[in-house]
DNA sequence: ATATAGTGAACGATCGTTCGTTCAAGAGGC
DNA sequence: GCCTCTTGAACGAACGATCGTTCACTATAT
């Protein structure tokens, strides 16, 4: 940051390769076999690295798990960028429903947030990059129901920020669900829709 | 199982208290640092007992998780007799949604179940056990959606199990919104009840 | 005397991290 | 062009700690 961004030289972008494998390599590990119980060697070796330069790159374990969190982050933007669009109200959020939902219910994204959180309970940084994350969501979320509100198609009676809240969590709950309990996301989706239609009074 | 059920000596009796203050102490450490994170030494340690001892009462670690799980679902209990009360729906499933929610916003609680359900995700007896308690919950509250149906006070576009499990999803992301973002959840039940009778379509 | 609750040392494995070393690639003087 | 000199990525052995579990043993109650 103290140096002016000089042009990625060849071998920046070669270093910057390497981070991101072993990242990758990291959240198939973590997928896995949980954070706790993946090994730094197992990391390591699945990326083809050896367990010292794995330390070169990355300053602990805990480290690698924050980096995967921030990647996370980057991964919530084209969802915000949706709901932030013109356009009818009702159809931004049914279509963002859809596709948060079908994005959680890869199970690969809802147990890396899974293990993410339950990490983040105990170590403060990666609770406050968590909540960071979640609470960029929840405000694109509450404009459009603000937004829905104003034009009448939204009907609430509780602050448009905590009904984005327990939106997301029930899509979240829904996601976990299938996970655990093996069902398909695709057969959850309409009643999960029309749970949320009613729960905002959306005038159909 | 085997035999039958002989009166329980005095000796048998203090083998049960040794085996519940075991799992008392498994729980503090479960709760202070998580389940991979506690040491089979921290709980013997915890509870005043030997390690070799812990062997004697549980054949491994893990077991100590399974009997925990075990030992939450008779908490659930009083919740399943409470809604299969007669009474008037919506209020009883008000005070339900109260007293859960007031449950579950205890740290001990959520952060257990959090615990238990993480694991559960790679450990099939775990995951079947978990389930069974939470279907049991589902079960009973889906009898008083049917009979709030029946009477008129709800009105569901969905089927009473769907919308029941979304309605028990709901209360635990709130639950664990609080814990994660340091939220009462005193504050967070009017706006949650308020959410869930719009989604049920409850006749106010 | 028999059975078993209770003990803690010991086991082998694995943990996250550190260390000294090697070596290929750029910088700068000639 | 060539030749040092410096840098830091890459490596894997080694560290001390801790992991879950076992086991030979003692103490105690029946």
């Amino acid at each position: 940051m103290t140096t002016p961004d000089s042009p990625p030289s060849k071998r920046d972008k070669e270093l910057a390769a390497r981070r991101y494998k072993i990242l990758e390599a990291a959240v198939m590990c973590f997928l896995e076999n949980g954070f706790h119980q993946t090994g730094v060697r197992d990391i390591a070796s699945k990326a083809g690295v050896s367990l010292g330069n794995l330390y070169n790159h990355f300053s602990s374990k805990h480290d690698v798990l924050i980096e995967i969190a921030r990647l996370e982050r980057a991964e919530l933007d084209p969802f915000i960028r949706q709901l932030e669009k013109p356009g009818p109200v009702l159809k931004i959020f049914d279509r963002f429903v859809s596709g948060y939902a079908k994005y959680l219910s890869a199970p690969e994204n809802i147990i890396l947030s899974i293990e993410i959180s339950s990490e983040a309970i105990r170590k403060e940084d990666l609770g406050s990059l968590f909540s960071e994350n979640r609470q960029a969501l929840v405000e694109a979320l509450q404009r459009l129901a603000q937004r829905g509100v104003d034009e009448g198609v939204f009907h609430l009676k509780i602050e448009p920020e905590e009904a984005s809240q327990m939106v997301l969590e029930l899509i979240e709950g829904r996601a976990y669900h299938s996970v655990l309990m093996g069902a398909t996301m695709r057969r959850l989706i309409p009643g999960l829709k029309n749970f949320l239609c009613s729960a905002l009074g959306a005038s159909t």
